[in-house]
RNA sequence: GCGCCCGUAGCUCAGCUGGAUAGAGCAUCCGCCUUCUAAGCGGAUGGUCGCAGGUUCGAGUCCUGCCGGGCGCGCCA
């Protein structure tokens, strides 16, 4: 119905414009509101007021030469100027009963449309390393990211959900060294614990699993444990591949499913950071200073240069997003999403920069970003750190259990991505009984 | 110190991208039942929109400065 009356608008202004009471050469777009008080009417519209000053008379009279020219509706039974200049529609009968019975007709599918006509986008989120399991704060990312994507369907956009897991830098070497250590039996308390190291009793989990030369599939292929405590490299891959499939089975549990699990190693062994790390030289962007190779991110925005390449050469971790990106540009996503966490924020400016550098026709804006404010979780009142693997934090594991999977959905999706959330467990338990 | 986010009713939060008298749920108060979910229904009370300026016909919404809270300022991700 407001689409309706955004039309009848739509006409009225573009009759004033060929009339010359209002330049041809300016776009005016009415917007149409519902009305607080139903003595305005069912909708109102202020396009009047905006447009009084480009048709140099008074917003009423505007207002009455854009009624005058409104085409006639069925839809519409009454039209009323009001106030400094608003025009208010009062709707007819059958056209609220037209709709209810649309609803009826199309049930579930009422409101979705075709209007992207399939156009491509792609949504990053959730995107935890595999160091850990998933915990609240990724909840929210899958909760918003999911329905992001669900919305965008509804519109008629042909989605990609993508996860992209960090399976190459130094936390996951940090990773291997904690299982190892625990493989040898040592715990956090033993002085030679690898500084850093993870503590999570996870860890032990996946030692033993290691150790007893078990096979677990993550994503298309199995892994089987070496059970050699000395293999550093069977004890990475088999690390990654067990929290993967953690991720992935809670993931699933909480009703999320990926498209394109994307590992950040695949970057590595087909070329794509030397490629970038070239390109990013040929362009001139970068110099070598105190043995580490910068990048000049301040020539687009940064507050300060990055480095890309260590002193003992291995790369930050921003090189291979920026090739990550540069990869998602090139498989034809002009429109991409990235949902993180707001402790993120500070590679939004870099990895756009990092695009940039590259010169490789990339709009400026590119990607767009949802950031989530952080996640607290209280119960009886009390901030809880309640969690009975991990020691330190509360997992999406935890809560599906506690409060199940759609009460947790709707808590962790029902506040604003710009707010902080508190996930109230008693709260979200009370509503889960009715 | 610098950057990003938040501050709206006693509590938890909306506020449609600048519109008319700022809304909802819970809590509180009043009134309904008197055998099935009172775990229900109806009504009322409750606001200097953190503070102070500014922009304009009009500001909770935009700008500036403070105050308070969160996050980030690594050759970690």
């Amino acid at each position: 119905m407001k689409n309706t009356v955004t039309e009848l608008l739509g006409a009225a202004l573009a009759a004033l414009q060929s009339e010359g009471t209002l330049p041809a050469d300016q776009s005016f777009t009415p917007q149409v509101g519902n009305t607080r008080d139903k003595a305005h009417g069912d909708y109102a519209c202020n396009i009047a007021l905006v447009a009084a000053k480009a048709a140099g008379c008074p917003p009423r009279k505007l207002a009455e030469a854009l009624v005058e020219r409104l085409p006639e509706s069925p839809a519409v039974a009454k039209v009323e100027i009001a106030g400094p200049g608003f025009i208010n529609f009062f709707m007819t009968a059958e056209s609220a009963v037209s709709i209810a019975g649309e609803v009826l007709r199309q049930g579930a599918g009422f409101g979705r449309n075709n209007d992207a006509q399939g156009e491509k986008v792609q949504v990053e989120f959730v995107s935890a390393n595999p160091t850990g399991p998933l915990h609240v704060g990724h909840g929210r990312g899958a909760a918003i990211g999911d329905s992001l994507c669900r919305l965008l369907e509804a519109n008629g956009y042909d989605v990609t959900r993508e996860f992209y897991y960090n399976d190459a830098g130094a936390q996951i070497d940090n990773l291997a060294r904690s299982v190892q250590a625990r493989a040898k039996g040592l715990g956090p308390e033993d002085a030679s614990w690898p500084e850093d190291g993870y503590r999570g009793d996870y860890i032990s989990d996946v030692a033993e699993a290691y150790l007893k030369g078990e096979t677990v599939t993550a994503d298309d292929r199995g892994v089987t444990g070496k059970a050699d405590p000395d293999d550093m490299a069977a004890i990475r891959e088999f690390a990654v591949a067990y929290l993967r499939r953690e991720q992935d089975l809670d993931l699933k549990a909480f009703g999320v499913e990926f498209d394109v699990y994307f590992l950040e190693s695949s970057l590595y062994r087909d070329g794509k950071v030397e490629a970038t790390v070239e390109r990013l030289k040929e362009n001139g962007y970068t110099y070598e200073q105190d043995g580490a190779m910068w990048l000049r991110t301040t020539e687009f925005g940064d507050d300060k240069d990055r480095v890309m390449r260590k002193k003992d050469g291995g790369y930050t971790y921003f090189l291979p997003d920026v090739a990550y990106h540069l990869d998602k540009w090139q498989r034809g996503f002009t429109t991409v999403i990235n949902e993180q966490g707001a402790d993120h924020h500070s590679t939004v400016t870099r990895v756009r920069a990092g695009l940039q550098a590259l010169r490789a026709g990339i709009p400026q804006g590119w990607p767009d970003y949802v950031l989530h404010q952080m996640v607290m979780v209280t119960r009886s009142g009390q901030e809880v750190k309640i969690s009975k693997r991990a020691g330190s934090y509360v997992t999406v594991r935890d809560l599906i259990d506690e409060v199940g999977r759609d009460a947790t959905r709707f808590f962790l999706a029902a506040r604003r991505v710009d707010s902080q959330l508190t996930f109230d467990i008693d709260l979200a338990r009370s509503q889960t009984n009715e």
